[in-house]
DNA sequence: ATGAAAGCGCTAACAA
DNA sequence: TTGTTAGCGCTTTCAT
């Protein structure tokens, strides 16, 4: 911030005209006569003169900047989500501060500080896995950000929210393993105190009774990463041989896809003896070998959708709406593993 | 930005003392009283009062955040690397402000200026595909605004930079092609006019030359997309057909995946008939099938090392130092496709 | 040990 | 039609 920046100020001294003339012929302003305006405009033009935008947003009491907190950038649902709100965001006027948590709940609550303390004017928030304690969240609420949660929800947090229907996604995923001729279904599930995590298991559930199949505690194993995979690969062998499992149903892509190589390398084949399917789509259920069946999550959409709910609120300062949950249902993707 | 926000001022008309004792009282001047200290302090801890950024980054003339122009974030390798920034920064009480491309040029334009408009203390670029008149970085350049550029670099101005040794890279993807018996070798390459293609279509070239075999700009194809690949399809199949393509080498992994995927739908047997080889080692590499040899591209570190760059003009503001280039090799990651 | 005042860059109510 | 002034939230020099 070395200034060679050209100020206002700098202007109005050269011009030997008054800041606020300057200020008000810039935004052409009614009563400045079209002379003047002409002059600093062009004046301004050819120094290349860009408004302070700390001191604008100091002077306003707005900072056109919308805060995000996401936990990890790699995950293509999450870049995609970014690319929806900053479609939106950008065509308002809007500027996006990204702040990535990278699962790390210590991270999240300073990212939050630091949003507070830039005083973004609305907040987006997908929580990280580790976070349990919402006080960090709270307290800009209590301090009236507006907020709209996505995909990883607060549900103690009374606001606007878009999800994925994740109860029907599960249906629909395990439905479709049943329907392939799938018996006995394992599920590799997420965390159960993320609202995604338990959700897809219900939905999972729900699928096993509509079909008449019982189910197993035994058939559902906490492991949602690629890497978890490889450390259980040998219990998980063992769990398939004992239960006699022909089907899969894992709560994310990675996890599916990580799953299908594990199985593979002990031989089996894939539809053929095992049939698996994810959850999300992203690029990778098309890379994977065989491509991956899996039940689509709109990321892109989910980003349009909390931009778009938060917006209403900014533009509608102090008008009290109901909050509102957009729910988005996934589709199913059906590629050659099931 | 509805301001429940408890400020400076409130803190002092509230304790009955002036902004300037509450200040020095907060950052722990020495000479102000202990119980005052003590008074204030706890007072701001229940409050929960937080300077305004906004305020403190004018007031001071430095921002503390630091600006990050990327072409997409989708791509692993640019997930990477703010990763390694952003460890970097928030080591060093930076704030990132990360403003995606996508590969447009007139995005790349407005995200600049914007990054110029909020006074950022520096800014780290990656330049758009599509990006050929560089005024807009020259212009931040010219405001005195520190730069570094990684990756896709552009040379026509002077700064700090931080690049993959490309045509290393090249050279040693192709070299392994050959020592695998390799004798006609496609090359699918980006766009020429950026430095990341021209490299490493000239470290190819060199291997080629390394040893003794013949080049044919036939054999150069520009191609660096999954989707440029399905649509050349035809003329790639008719390609190889006619020159007895035995490897080939794509500028980065997911074209390299994707024609692996091309030609197992035509019936070729990788690596068996073809070998396939790509640069960057993002995870889809190992997802692949067979998974992809591939050239190692330190994301993380290019981050890293970018940020540290900028750092040290941040922090030795006037004073002149030598720009430096900071160049990372790349290593060989081989798989199961060459 | 504390306070008053000026100023970072800008805008807007009020004056002229 | 233009200028003066105050103030957004903060720090810091200069008084007291």
């Amino acid at each position: 911030m070395k200034s060679n920046h050209v100020t206002l100020k700098d202007i109005a001294r050269i011009l030997e005209l008054s800041p606020s003339t300057v200020s008000r012929a810039l935004k052409d302003h009614p009563d400045i006569n079209e002379e003047t305006k002409k002059l600093v405009k062009t004046f301004a033009e050819k120094v290349n003169y860009r408004p302070n935008a700390l001191a604008l947003s100091l002077r306003q009491q707005k900072t056109n900047t919308i805060g995000l907190i996401i936990p990890e950038i790699v995950h293509h649902f999450f870049s995609s989500v970014i690319s929806g709100i900053e479609d939106i965001a950008y065509g308002e006027g809007y500027n996006v501060m990204i702040c990535q948590s990278n699962e790390n709940y210590q991270r999240e609550v300073i990212d939050t500080q630091a949003l507070i303390d830039h005083r973004v004017d609305g907040i987006l928030v997908s929580v990280s896995k580790t976070t349990r304690d919402f006080k960090h969240l709270q307290n800009a609420y209590d301090n009236g950000i507006p907020m709209v949660f996505f995909d990883r929800i607060v549900e103690e947090i009374k606001t606007d929210r878009v999800i994925t229907d994740d109860f029907l996604g599960a249906q629909i995923a395990t439905s479709h393993l049943i329907e392939k001729g799938c018996k006995n279904i394992l599920h590799l599930a997420a965390p159960q105190h993320l609202v995604i995590g338990s959700r897809r298991k219900e939905g999972y559930l729900k699928a096993l009774e509509e079909h008449g199949i019982e189910t197993d505690e035994d058939l559902i194993v906490k492991c949602d990463t690629r890497e978890y995979v490889f450390s259980l690969q040998q219990h998980l062998m063992k769990l398939i041989e004992e239960k006699h499992i022909d089907g899969i149903f894992a709560v994310n892509d990675s996890t599916a896809i990580a799953t299908m190589q594990a199985l593979q390398a002990e031989g089996i084949k894939i539809p053929e003896q095992i049939k698996v399917i994810g959850f999300g789509d992203g690029p990778n259920a098309d890379i994977a070998y065989p491509p991956l069946s899996t039940v689509e999550q709109k990321g892109y959409e989910t980003g349009r959708e909390a931009m778009r709910l938060l917006l209403q609120r900014l533009e509608n300062p102090g008008i009290e709406i109901n909050f509102s949950t957009k729910v988005l249902t996934p589709t199913l993707k059906q590629r050659k593993s099931t």
